[in-house]
DNA sequence: ACTATATACGACTATTTTAATCGTATATAA
DNA sequence: TTATATACGATTAAAATAGTCGTATATAGT
């Protein structure tokens, strides 16, 4: 439990390889699965993600890649996290209001402060804390 | 992810319903599952090992039950997690250190210190602040 | 124009983790 | 003796996560 996915650890992995490439230079989908031995066609996908969300921007074509397009310092782990994942919650019934158990639940009220905490942590973290 | 089990949540809502019953009464599994529809028997394993780990105390026959135990306000949630679902990190190799990606990993250094900061936070929350 | 290499993306399958159930044994108050 | 409770291992079910496959599309280089 509390685990991050292999998907964020992956998406992670490749925007740090990414941001450590030179300025101007795109980095493929090969490349970094080989490097780090990620199977390939799961990185495409989160990769296709990252662009979609407009966190990486895709190049086409022989020699074409990725690169960074989002300003990684301005993004926090939390909305990374929530991008990639959806809804950041300890528990579901943070974001899901249809738990029967709610009515008679006693530890909703606490609980819901420790995932404030734990939201605020992840506010506070900026991908660059990650990727630099 | 990043979620607590279901396990937590019921062990927590026992724990948090004996705190709030009479001092020398018990509190039987069964009147536990009924108030907060809770599947009975997965209650009881989660009950057992609560008293196996000390936390509530076992009484055996007609009118038994559980109560509390230890002392709630000098355990910390992140040893309440780990003495339920094992060690805690946000991801494996925190503690396991068979990882083959870990050579060319590149964002462990980063993670372990969000890791650490998760493990703070938990580790300065009591067990009695959620359950009081 | 052709080819090789890259991204795009939906559908599917496999694996792992979590959740729940079942059966049986043991303790004890009434 | 009986009814009610905990104890606990084995098993099954469900859900979440991880990985695969096939096919389409874009484009640089020749």
């Amino acid at each position: 439990m509390l685990k991050i996915t292999r998907k964020v650890e992956y998406a992670l992995i490749a925007l740090r390889h990414m941001q450590q490439a030179s300025e101007h230079s795109v980095s493929s989908t090969t490349e970094i699965a080989t490097q780090y031995g990620i199977p390939q066609h799961l990185l495409a996908k989160i990769l296709q993600q990252m662009a979609r969300d407009n966190l990486i921007q895709a190049l086409k074509g022989p020699a074409g890649g990725y690169k960074i397009k989002a300003d990684l310092d301005k993004i926090s782990l939390k909305d990374f996290f929530e991008k990639l994942e959806g809804p950041l919650g300890l528990m579901d019934c943070y974001f899901n209001t249809d738990c029967l158990q709610m009515k008679s639940c006693n530890i909703l009220t606490p609980l819901q402060r420790i995932n404030q905490n734990m939201r605020d942590m992840f506010s506070k973290t900026t991908l660059m804390e990650i990727t630099q």
